[in-house]
DNA sequence: CTGTTAGCGCCTTCAC
DNA sequence: GTGAAGGCGCTAACAG
C-alpha cells in the first residue's frame, strides 16, 4: 500500500509539459486542445488520481462537511442525511457522518477530530444543548456550524421543527374528541424536540384554561426503552389517561410494546398520537394519527445554509429556518364515551 | 474563515523550542518533562490544533476508511455502521459514510472521491455485483476493500450472511406446518442477499423432492414498493399460496401493506416469515417469525478485517467471514388446515 | 497559453 | 533529548 503513488510531476514528465499545466487540466482551467489531450492520455496511462489531501493542504479547503448525529439508529436520520448529501454532492462536497450515540464524551472527540480534519462546515444534532464543553468547543471553530433541530447560544445557524405548534394541534384534536386526561412521553428539556413538545402540551391546556396533567407528562429520553417503561407505568394506573401522545418515533415503538403487553385495544381502550410518520405508525392496527414533518426539508435546507456560509464567507445574521409540522389524522383516536 | 491558522511553527516560537520538538509532543514521543509542559502551554495559549491534512500528506495515511452503502434508509445499515465505527474509533480511525441510493453512477463517483481522499480502506455494499465498471474501479485501488454481504471477483475480503441456510430453515419450518404453496419475494440475483435467499428457497424444495413454485418466487428489488406490488399480485391470485416469505426487511413493510389492503388475517389466512428483526416484525399483530442475523457482528468483523489489512499490510489469503442466521419463531405461521 | 517557483503544515531523518 | 532541513503533492502567483 505504501507503494509510490504517481503524482502530478510524473504526469507532467510523461506528457512533456510542466506541472502547472497538469494542474490546470485537473482544475479545468483553459488549456490548448492538444496539451489537454496529451495530459489526459498521460494521466490515464500511468493511472493518476489527484490527491485531495495535497489539494486541501494547498487550497485550505477540504470540500468536506461533518454531519454529527446523536443517534444514528433513529431511522429519521437517514432522510435528513440523504437530503443533505444530495445537495452537497452536487457541489462536490462530501459528508463525513459520525454518530455520538448520545455520549457527550464521544461527541467531543468527534468534533475535535472533525476540526483536525479541517472540514469546511458542520451540521450537528447535539446530545445536550446545555453541555458547556460542547458549546464552547463549537464556538471555537473557524468554520460555519448549522444545528439540526437544536438551539444553542452562539454563532450558529439552525434548522428547527415546529414541534410546539404541532403538539398543540394534536392536543386540541384530542380535546375535540372529549379527552381531558392526556399523557405525553417525550425527551428532556435539554434537547429541543423534547422541550418544545412539552411546551406545546402545556400551552394547549393553558389555552383551554385547563390544568396540565403533570403526572402524565413524562420527560426523560427519546428512546424506545424509556417509552416502554413510562407507557407501562402510565397505562397501568387506575384510572389511566384516555389518550397518550408518544413524543418521538422511537418512544412510540416502546409505547406500542406496552400497549400490546397490557392487552389494550386501540382506539377503544386508549387513543394514541405519535410523532413522525414511519412504517410502524402506518402499518400497525389501527393506523396511528401522527404529528408529521418534512425531514427531507430539514436536511436540504441545512445543507443549503451551510453551503451559503462556506461560499459567501458571510458573518451576517444567523439563519433559523423553521420547518412546519402537520397533523395527519388516522384511526388511532376515538371519541371519549 | 480563511484567517491564518496557527501552526506548529507558531507553537514552536511561542514555546521557544523547535518545530521538531512540538511534533514530538503532538505524537507523544519522548520529550523532557519541562519542554512537554512548555509546549502544551503554548499550544493551549494560541489555540493550536494539529492539521490532519498536513499530517496525512506527510505520513501518507489519512486514518479514515470509507463506508459505502447502497441504501442508507434501510435501518439495518445503522447497526452495521455503528458497530464498525466503534471498532474504528478505538483505533482513532474515522468513518466516511456515503450513500449511493442504488445508483451505480453515484456509486462510482463516491468511490472515486474516496480514492482521491486517500482513505486507508473501504467497506462497501455494492449496488450491483455484476457491474463491471464498479468492479474494475475497486480492483484498481491501492487500499484494502471489504465487501459487506457481497461477492465479487477480486482481491476483496468479505463479511457475508448465511442467507441460504437461513431460508432453508424457514421453508422447512413451513413444510413442517404442512405448507407446500409458498411464495418468496426478494432481491434480484445481482446482489448477494437476493440471490442467496432464492437459492435457499429452491434448495429447500429440492431437498424434499418437491417442485419449486416458480410463479410465486419473485426476484426484483429489495425495497418496500416492490414488496407491496408483488405481494399484492401474489395474494390476489386464486388460489393464493398458503405462506409467503418476505425476503428483506423493507420488502416486509410492503408485504404487510398489501396484507392490510386485502384484509387478510394472519396467520389464519396466510402464514408469513420475514427477514431481519425490526420493530415492525415484533410489534405487528401477530408478531412475525423471522430469519434473523447479527448485524452488529457484520460491522464489527468488517472493521476488524479492514484494520488488520491496513495495519498488517498483508497481501495474504482473502477473508470471507460468514455470519450465521437464526430462525426466530413467533406467531405468524399456522398449520395448514 | 505555458513554465517556474514558492510554499501549505507536518513528520522524519540526520546531526548534535 | 533537541534543532535544522527536506519534502509529501498540489496550486497560485508571476514571468514569459
Amino acid at each position: 500500500m505504501v507503494q509510490k503513488r504517481v503524482n502530478i510531476r510524473d504526469v507532467a514528465a510523461r506528457a512533456g509539459v510542466s506541472v502547472g499545466t497538469v494542474s490546470r487540466v485537473i482544475n479545468r482551467k483553459p488549456v490548448s486542445a492538444e496539451t489537454l489531450a496529451l495530459v489526459n492520455r498521460a494521466m490515464r496511462e500511468i493511472g493518476f488520481t489527484p490527491s485531495a489531501v495535497a489539494r486541501s493542504m494547498r487550497t485550505r479547503s477540504t470540500l468536506a462537511v461533518g454531519f454529527v448525529i446523536n443517534d444514528i439508529s433513529n431511522m429519521l436520520f437517514a432522510t435528513v442525511a440523504k437530503a443533505a448529501e444530495k445537495v452537497l454532492q452536487e457541489q462536490s462536497y462530501s459528508l463525513l457522518i459520525a454518530n455520538t450515540d448520545n455520549d457527550p464524551g464521544r461527541e467531543r472527540l468527534i468534533i475535535e477530530s472533525l476540526i483536525q480534519r479541517r472540514v469546511d462546515g458542520l451540521m450537528i444534532a447535539v446530545t445536550d444543548e446545555t453541555d458547556e464543553e460542547t458549546r464552547s468547543l463549537l464556538r471555537s471553530v473557524d468554520f460555519p456550524v448549522t444545528l439540526l433541530d437544536r438551539q444553542m447560544d452562539g454563532p450558529f445557524d439552525s434548522v428547527c421543527d415546529d414541534h410546539a405548534p404541532g403538539m398543540r394541534k394534536a392536543i386540541r384534536y384530542l380535546f375535540d374528541l372529549g379527552h381531558r386526561d392526556i399523557g405525553l412521553i417525550t425527551g428532556a428539556d435539554n434537547v429541543r424536540p423534547g422541550r418544545e413538545r412539552a411546551r406545546g402540551f402545556r400551552e394547549a391546556f393553558a389555552e383551554q384554561g385547563l390544568d396540565v396533567p403533570e403526572r402524565w407528562l413524562r420527560q426523560g429520553r427519546l428512546d424506545a426503552l424509556y417509552g416502554y417503561a413510562q407507557a407501562f407505568e402510565i397505562l397501568s394506573a387506575s384510572p389511566r389517561p384516555t389518550a397518550l401522545v408518544a413524543g418521538g418515533n422511537q418512544i412510540f415503538a416502546g409505547v406500542l410494546r406496552a400497549i400490546r403487553r397490557l392487552g389494550l385495544v386501540l382506539p377503544r381502550d386508549l387513543s394514541i398520537i405519535s410523532c413522525d410518520d414511519v412504517d410502524l405508525t402506518v402499518l400497525t392496527d389501527p393506523p396511528v394519527t401522527v404529528i408529521s414533518r418534512n425531514l427531507d426539508e430539514v436536511g436540504r435546507v441545512a445543507a443549503e445554509i451551510l453551503l451559503r456560509r462556506i461560499r459567501g464567507n458571510e458573518a451576517g445574521e444567523r439563519y433559523c429556518h423553521v420547518v412546519p409540522t402537520e397533523l395527519i389524522l388516522r384511526e388511532s383516536c376515538a371519541q371519549v364515551r
